[in-house]
DNA sequence: CCAGCGATTGTTAGCGCTAACAATCAGGGG
DNA sequence: CCCCTGATTGTTAGCGCTAACAATCGCTGG
C-alpha cells in the first residue's frame, strides 16, 4: 500500500528488513549465515524471506564483492560426445560449487572466434574460463591472448605452460597398440584424426612409440576428420591395401584414433568382404555409448569425461582463489576396453 | 599515480571520462550508441577506451536496468545428440543477440532436480530460461513451479499450454511408417522410448495412427531405454518373435524410436542370423552422424536439432520483449531419409 | 555500583552504472 | 541586441547489496 509500483517488482532487502522489524544489515547477516545474530532474530528473519519470497539480487552482490560467481565455458563442437560429457561433468561440478556455468560454443576453431568467446565472457564478469579447445591453434591463440582471467584447458595444455586436465591420450594409444600387436598382428595401421588437434597428435605419438619399442617401422598414418565419413574413406583405403597385399606391410590391424570413425572403417572393410577381426582387427578410441554394439562390438580405449570436466573445475577454482596447489597438469589414466573388434574367436 | 590500488581495480567509466575530458554520463552516452553526441567528443571516449582497455561491468549495468542479458537454459542429459545439437544452436542464436547463456544440466528429470535449477537461475536473474527436458513430469513441474521469468520448452509443449518449440513427431513417426507400409510390408513393430519421455509417446502415436488408418491392428509395443542396450534386449525379443513365426503377427519390419536403441536392434537381429533388411527391414529416429554406417545404413528421420535451438531463442525473446506474436507452438517438420535398412535390394 | 567487555544490531558509505533533470552553447527571428 | 530553440554536455540520484564503523545491551569484576 506504501507504494504504488509494489507489486511489480521483487521485494529487497530492505523489505524483508522492514517485515522482520530489523536492519537490511541483519538480514544481509543471516543470508550470509554470519554467526553473531540471535537465534530468534535469525528465525523471524527467516520467515519474512519465506513470506515475501526473498531472493538476494546477484547483481547488486556481484557489484559490491567484484565477484560474479559464475564461470565461463568455451566449447568447440559440443555435439561430440567426448565434449557433450565433459561438458555435464563440469557443469554438475561448477553448480556443486555455487558457480553459475555460462557457455560459449565455437563453430570452428579460428583465433577470431576465440577472442570473441573470450570477449563475451570478460563483458560479463566471468570469474575464470574452462577452454575445451582441443586444437592447436586454439590452445596458442588462448596463449597469446591472455585474458583478464584465468583460464584451465580441457585437452589442450599437452606441450603447453598452460593449466589444464587431460588423459593420458598416449597412454591410451599405447595400450592399444599393445594390444593389438600382443594378439600377434605383425604391425598396426593407424588412421588419425585432423592434423591440428593435440589429441589427435599424442594418439598418433603412443601409437608411433609403441610401434618403435618393437622395433616395426610405423606404416604410413592415414588421416580423418573425426567423422563417420572420412572412416569410411580411410577403410576403404585400408581395404584396398589389404586386398593387394602384394611385397607391401600385412594390413591385419588398425588403430582408429576415435570410435565414429571406426564405424566408418568397420563399414568400408566389411563391403570390401573383408571380416573383422578374423583379417583385419580394429580398435578404437573414446567407448561412444554405441561401440559395444558396433559390428562387431568394438575394442577401445574408455575416457571419464565426467571425472575431466570435475577436475577442471577444481583446477580452475583453484586459480580463481589463488591457492595454485603446486601441480598444474592433471592427467586422467585411460582405460582399454576389449571386445570383439580384436578378438579372432569371434566374428561379425 | 593517483591511487595506490590502481593497477588492481579494471577501469571504471569514470576513468574514461577522465582520461578523456568528459563526463561519465558522455561515456555512457557513446557506448550506448545515443545520437546526440558531437563525432570528435566520440572519438575521443572511443580512444581513450581503447586506450585503458574499458570494459562496461555488466553488474551494474544489470543492477540499475534491471536487465542482466543472461538467459538459461535447463537440459536433461546433454550427452544425447539430439539435445546437445539443440544446445548448440540455442547457444549461437543468443549470442548473436547479446545475451550470455547459462546451463544447468540435470541429471535426472526428477521434479526437485528441476525446482532447484530453477532456483538457481533465479537466483543469477536470468531473464528467461528454456527448458530442454522432455520427460512429461519435467513439463507438468514446470507448469506448476511458475517461474519468476518466462520460460520456453523444447519438445516438452506438446498437450500443454506452455509455449514451446518441438519437431513434429507424430508426422515423423507417420514418415516411417507409412513407408514401410508402402515397402510390402503386412504390419510394422514398434521400439518405443521411455514412457516418461514426451517425444516417445508422440512417436507411438503417430505409429498407431498409421497402422490403424490402414486398418492394421497394432502389435504389442516394445519398450527401450533410448540406450543401445536397450534397443538390443528389444531386438532379442523381436529375433525370438520373427523366428517363431508361429501364428502370431508377421515380424517383417520395425520402427525403432531412436538411432541408437535401432543400432541394438540391428545387432541382436544379426546376432540372430536375421538378414537386414531382407528378412526384417528396421528404421530408426534423429539421424545421429553414425546413423549412415549403420549394418546397414539406418532408414531414419532427420531432425532439425539447430533450427530447433535457434526457434526456441526467438520464442524465448518474444516473451522477454513481450512481443508474444500470436503463435506460441512452433512446429519444425521432420525429413524421411531412406537408406539401405529398409531397401529390399541391399543387405548387410 | 560503575567501567569494560563481548555479543548483537544499526548506520553510513560506496560498488559502477543509467535515467532524469539541469546547464550550457550556438544560431535565428523579432 | 535579446529571447527562444535544439543540440550537446554535465549533475544528481539512486539500483540492492556488503563492509566498515558506530551504537546499544546485558553482564562481569573490582
Amino acid at each position: 500500500m506504501t507504494r504504488p509500483t509494489e507489486a511489480l517488482r521483487p521485494p529487497t532487502m530492505a523489505d524483508v528488513a522492514r517485515e522482520a522489524g530489523v536492519s537490511h544489515q541483519t538480514v544481509s547477516r543471516v543470508l550470509s549465515g554470519h554467526p553473531n545474530v540471535r537465534a530468534t532474530t535469525r528465525e523471524q528473519v527467516t520467515a519474512a524471506i519465506e513470506r515475501l519470497g526473498y531472493r538476494r539480487n546477484s547483481a547488486a552482490r556481484a557489484l559490491v564483492t567484484r565477484r560474479s560467481r559464475t564461470i565461463g565455458v568455451i566449447a568447440v563442437d559440443p555435439t561430440l560426445y567426448g565434449p557433450a560429457s565433459t561438458l555435464a561433468g563440469l557443469q554438475e561440478a561448477a553448480r556443486d560449487e555455487g558457480y553459475l556455468v555460462s557457455t560459449v560454443t565455437l563453430r570452428s576453431g579460428g583465433g577470431h572466434a576465440l577472442e570473441d568467446a573470450l570477449d563475451h565472457l570478460a563483458a560479463w564478469g566471468v570469474e575464470g574460463a574452462v577452454a575445451i579447445t582441443p586444437q592447436r591453434s586454439s590452445v596458442q591463440a588462448l596463449a597469446r591472448l591472455a585474458p583478464p582471467f584465468p583460464v584451465v584447458t580441457v585437452e589442450g595444455s599437452h606441450g603447453l605452460d598452460i593449466p589444464g586436465v587431460s588423459l593420458d591420450q598416449e597412454l591410451g594409444a599405447r595400450l592399444v597398440t599393445e594390444h593389438l600387436l600382443a594378439t600377434g598382428h605383425e604391425t598396426v595401421w593407424h588412421v588419425a584424426g585432423p592434423e591440428d588437434w593435440l589429441e589427435s597428435a599424442a594418439r598418433t605419438e603412443g601409437w608411433r612409440a609403441v610401434l618403435e619399442e618393437h622395433g616395426i617401422r610405423p606404416p604410413r598414418v592415414l588421416r580423418g576428420d573425426w567423422s563417420p565419413l572420412s572412416g569410411y574413406h580411410a577403410g576403404q583405403e585400408l581395404a584396398g591395401l589389404a586386398l593387394a597385399g602384394r611385397g607391401a606391410v600385412p594390413v591385419t590391424a588398425a588403430f582408429v584414433a576415435n570410435d565414429q570413425m571406426a564405424l566408418g572403417v568397420l563399414r568400408a572393410l566389411r563391403e570390401a568382404g573383408i571380416r573383422t577381426p578374423r583379417q583385419v582387427a580394429v580398435a578404437g578410441f573414446d567407448d561412444i555409448p554405441e561401440a559395444g554394439f558396433f559390428p562387431p562390438p568394438l575394442t577401445t580405449v574408455r575416457q571419464d569425461f565426467t571425472a575431466i570436466g570435475r577436475r577442471s573445475i577444481q583446477l580452475l577454482l583453484e586459480h580463481i582463489e589463488g591457492t595454485v596447489a603446486g601441480v598444474e597438469h592433471i592427467v586422467v589414466e585411460p582405460q582399454l576396453i576389449v571386445r570383439a573388434s580384436t578378438r579372432s574367436q569371434d566374428g561379425a
